[in-house]
DNA sequence: CGTCTTTGACCCGCGC
DNA sequence: GCGCGGGTCAAAGACG
């Protein structure tokens, strides 16, 4: 028995109305589009029905209702298969054209097999324009060089809550450094952050030259940190204290108005994909 | 004082 | 069993 990596990537698209543009799941060593008949894979989906209900499970959430995700969105699950199923023949896997490559998730060539905690992830693709606004408070707890990729990972746990087992990763793409990779795993115990004690330590705000802000990104830092250093990259200053893109990112004073008078659509608004979870 | 980042050490899964 | 690589721990120092 061994682990495979079934997985949905969706291409989003908030700005028409038809907020999913792609589709595409791939298992193991296939892959095939949302319109497939992926039902006559040899083997796999016959013998293994759990397949089938987790591909369900990955599919459900973007149809018929389609979540407007700003983003390209992946999010896997493993599944045990038997060995002796055999790769398909007839049917090479194909990769998707907008994701990033297998080597940016793991520079195994085999399908890899998750440690525990990491059977549920959603893997977020974002350039710093999509980089999606953050409610959770995260704080990071380790950073790791990863084989392959000149950009360290990061690696963070909500700290909303004291007992969340919510973590997320953040590293940027090898492949464009433009994009950002967020890998959510395991899910918040809690409603939604309480407001915290003390902001000390929270926003370090020394003065960044340009090239030590590509130097943090580099490093990994919160969402919403990166974000703000981003917009002072691109635009060369930041208009008091509120980040441009009003639609992205609320000001702290707002951010904060609104978790307190939080409500579940300002809550699906933003995190659109941990609505279906609620 | 509480919470944050940084960073080296340690732990653990996995392949050989 | 060993080595590699990824994930986590925890101490130290910084910040408001």
């Amino acid at each position: 028995m061994e682990n495979w990596d079934l997985q949905a990537v969706v291409g989003g698209n908030s700005s028409n109305d038809h907020p999913i543009e792609d589709l595409e799941f791939s298992f193991g060593p296939w892959s095939f589009q949302q319109d497939e008949d992926f039902v006559s894979f040899p083997g796999i989906f016959e013998t293994n029905p759990k397949v089938f209900d987790e591909l369900e499970q990955l599919y459900k959430p973007f149809y018929p209702d389609l979540n407007p995700l700003s983003t390209q969105t992946i999010i896997t699950s493993s599944i045990p298969v038997p060995l002796h199923v055999d790769e398909p023949a007839e049917k090479p896997k194909k990769k998707p054209s907008f994701t990033v490559s297998q080597s940016d998730i793991s520079a195994s060539p085999k399908p890899r097999r998750f440690r525990k905690n990491q059977q549920n992830r959603v893997v977020e693709h974002v350039t710093a324009d999509d980089l999606p606004s953050d409610v959770w408070a995260w704080r990071k707890y380790g950073q790791k060089p990863i084989k392959g990729s000149p950009f360290p990972r990061s690696y963070y746990r909500c700290s909303s809550s004291k007992g969340c087992l919510a973590r997320k990763q953040v590293e940027r793409s090898c492949s464009d450094p433009r994009v950002f990779i967020i890998t959510y795993t395991a899910d918040h115990c809690h409603g939604h952050p309480t407001r915290r004690s003390s902001l000390a330590g929270s926003t370090r705000s020394k003065p960044l030259t340009a090239a030590k802000s590509i130097e943090a990104h580099a490093e990994g830092e919160t969402v919403k940190q990166e974000r703000m250093k981003m917009e002072v990259e691109l635009h060369g200053e930041e208009k008091g204290g509120k980040i441009l893109s009003p639609d992205l990112l609320l000001s702290d004073d707002e951010l904060i108005r609104r978790l307190e008078n939080f409500d579940e659509g300002f809550f699906v608004d933003q995190f659109p994909h941990f609505s279906h979870e609620m």
